[in-house]
DNA sequence: CCGACTAATGTAAAGCTTTACATAATATTT
DNA sequence: AAATATTATGTAAAGCTTTACATTAGTCGG
C-alpha cells in the first residue's frame, strides 16, 4: 500500500503521512493518532523502495566479512550488532569468502542500496570501488585487514606483537625447525605475521627455511594441505605456527588422520582463538583476539564517523598468548 | 557520476547508456563499446538508489539467519552462496539473534531494499511482515523452521526421525533417566524436538519427569544454565539430549568446568554435528544435519521460484545419528 | 480588533533510473 | 525502386517518497 492510498483513504496529503511516520513531532497529535492507526491497521504501511531516492540517512550499516565460516568473524559481527542496533542501525553482511570477486559484488550491492557506514574486511584490491562507497557519503572502516584505501580508520590486531609472541614461545621452549603455514599474500595480515615469523626467527639466529613457510588460502582445506606437505619434506618441522583459525583447523584433521602426535611430533601455536580450542585434545596453544572489544570499538567509531566526526585513525588491539597443551619441547630435548 | 552527465558527455540519450549496461543486446556494438568504457574510464559509474524504482528483478537474496554465530547456520550460507552467485545473484544477510524485534528489523529492511529472493529461519513471529515481503513480489521459502506464513517452502532437518535416532540411542544403552536441553518453544523445531523426546520416553514406558525438560534459547549461556538445573536435582539424569550446538557449548563449558565425567557421570548427544566435536575429550555423539545439501537444495529451489515455478512444498532431509563417546551405559550397568 | 507570529497541513519539485513507445536510419524483399 | 522489416537511438512517462516552500487557520499581545 502506497502513501498515495493512504493518504486518499485518510483524508489528507501525502506529505502528512510521511511526516507523521518520519517526524512525528511535526503534525498535530490527534492527525498523528489517526494516521498511525489506520497504517497499523491497513497491514502496516511499508515504506517502498522510493525511500532512499530522497532520504538522506539510510540507517544501515553494511559489513563485508571474508568468511562467515570463520568464528572470529561471526563473533565479530555479533559483537558489532546490539551496539548499533541500540543506535537504531541494522547491520547488513555480506560474505566474501577472501574472493576478490566476491568482495567486488558485496561492495557494488552496498553501493547500489547506500548504506551509511562500511566495514570492510578486504581482501586487497577494489580500491577503486571503495572510493567510490565513500564518494556516496558512506563512513568506512577497515576492519582487520587494510584495503589500502587512503585516509581510513583501520582496526586490527596488533598482528607484529601477536605474531612475535607465538615465534618466541616456540623458540623458548628450545625449537629451531619452526614452520608456518601462513595466508594469502594479498592481505595485509597474512604479510606481516609471515615477515614477523621469518624476523623472529633471523633474530634469534635460526636458519629460515624456505620450505617451512607454506601459503594457505585462510581457509581449512588449505591448512590440511600445507601440513601435509610440511610432512613430506625430508626434515619435518618440529613447530608450527599456524597464521589463522580455518587453516588449524585443517592442520588438526591432517594430524589426527595420520597419527602425528603434539606435541610430542610437533608443537602447533595458531593465530585466532576458539571456544573449542580449550577442550580438544590435546588443547591448543593459541593467540587470542579480543574480538568482542574490536567489535564493539569499531561500531562505537563508526557511530561517530556518522555522527559527522572527521580524521582517521589507526587502532591496534593487543592478543594474547594462551598457552595449552600443543606446545612443548622438541622431541629429543 | 548519474546516466545524464554520462550522457551528456558521450553525446547520447540517457536510455541508450542504461541499456548498454543493462541490455547489452539492444545497442550497436560500436556504442556500446564507446560507453562501456567510458564508465570505466569515469572511475567507474555505478547505478544509483533510483536503480530499484523501476528495475524489476534486483538480484538479491536476503537470508535471515537466526544465529551467526552457530556454524550450521553459517555452514548453510557459505553453502548457498556460492551456487547463487553463479546464476548472478547476491546474498545478503542478517542476523536475528532468535530474537524476534531483531528478525523485525530485518525483514522491513529486506522489504525496503526489495530482495528478489527472501530465505527465513524464522524466530515464529513476523508473519504479517512476512506477507508484506511476499506481496512486494519476492519469493519466501522458510528454512530450519517454519514462520506460519501460509502456502510457503520450507526446507528443514526431519526433527521427528532425527530426535527419535538420538533418544532411542540412550534408551537402547540403558537409560531411563533422560533429560533433555530444549530450544525456546516458540520455535517450530524446537517444538518438535521436545515433543519427539517425550513421546519416545513415553513410548519406551518412561516415566516423564518434568524438571528433566529443561528450557534454553538456543544459545551458549542457556546450555549452561539449563546443565546447571540438572545437575541441582536431587536425581540427576544420566544422560541428556541437547536440542542444539550452542547449547552443547554451554553444556560442555559447564561439565569440564566441575569434573562431571562423560559419559561416565552422564552420557551427551545433541542436535547438530561441527568439526570440533570429533576431536575434543570425548567426542560428542551428534545428530548431523546434511547441511551442506540443505543448502544446496534451498538456493536452488529459490531459482525455480525466481524463475517463476510456482507452488508451496515442504523437504525434509534426513539427519544421521554419529555416534560417538560422549554416550554409554548409565553407570552401575 | 488588528497585526504578527506559530502551528498544521498542503503543493509540488526533486531525486535518477528503467522501459514502453516513437522515430529515424538502414537493410531486405519483391 | 518501392514497400516492408529490422536495428539503433531518442523521448518521455512512470515509479513513490521526502522536503522546501506556500498556504491556511489559529493564537496572542497590544
Amino acid at each position: 500500500m502506497t502513501l498515495s492510498e493512504l493518504a486518499r483513504e485518510l483524508n489528507v496529503s501525502i506529505a502528512t503521512i510521511s511526516r507523521a511516520l518520519n517526524r512525528p513531532d511535526d503534525v498535530a497529535p490527534s492527525t498523528r493518532e489517526r494516521i498511525l492507526a489506520a497504517v497499523h491497521r491497513n497491514g502496516k504501511y511499508q515504506p517502498g523502495k522510493a525511500r532512499w531516492l530522497r532520504a538522506q540517512q539510510t540507517r544501515t550499516i553494511g559489513v563485508v566479512i571474508s568468511d562467515i565460516r570463520n568464528p572470529f568473524f561471526a563473533a565479530f559481527v555479533k559483537s558489532i550488532e546490539d551496539i548499533a542496533k541500540d543506535n537504531g542501525y541494522t547491520v547488513l553482511v555480506c560474505n566474501a569468502d577472501e574472493d576478490s570477486e566476491k568482495e567486488e559484488a558485496a561492495l557494488s550491492m552496498f553501493l547500489d542500496r547506500k548504506v551509511a557506514g562500511l566495514i570492510n574486511c578486504s581482501t586487497g584490491g577494489n580500491v577503486a570501488l571503495l572510493r567510490a562507497v565513500r564518494q556516496s557519503g558512506a563512513a568506512i572502516i577497515d576492519f582487520d585487514r587494510e584495503s589500502g584505501l587512503e585516509n581510513t580508520d583501520v582496526v586490527t590486531a596488533d598482528n607484529v606483537r601477536g605474531t612475535a609472541l607465538a615465534i618466541q614461545h616456540l623458540i623458548s621452549l628450545g625449537h629451531r625447525r619452526i614452520a608456518t603455514i601462513a595466508g594469502p599474500q594479498h592481505l595485509s595480515n597474512a604479510r606481516t605475521r609471515l615477515e614477523v615469523y621469518q624476523r623472529s626467527l633471523a633474530r634469534a639466529g635460526i636458519e629460515i627455511v624456505s620450505q617451512y613457510a607454506q601459503s594457505g588460502n585462510f581457509q581449512a582445506e588449505s591448512g590440511y594441505e600445507c601440513t601435509r606437505k610440511l610432512f613430506k619434506l625430508s626434515k619435518p618441522p618440529t613447530a608450527v605456527f599456524v597464521a589463522n583459525l580455518e587453516m588449524c583447523s585443517g592442520l588438526i584433521t591432517f594430524v589426527r588422520e595420520t597419527g602425528i602426535r603434539v606435541p610430542a611430533d610437533l608443537s602447533v601455536v595458531t593465530f585466532d582463538d576458539a571456544f573449542w580450542m580449550r577442550y580438544i585434545d590435546p588443547p591448543i596453544t593459541a593467540i587470542a583476539q579480543p574480538v568482542e572489544k574490536m567489535g564493539q570499538y569499531t561500531i562505537q567509531l563508526m557511530l561517530e564517523r556518522l555522527r559527522g566526526s572527521r580524521g582517521a585513525q589507526r587502532k591496534m588491539f593487543a592478543p594474547k598468548l594462551i598457552i595449552r597443551q600443543s606446545t612443548a619441547a622438541p622431541p629429543g630435548k
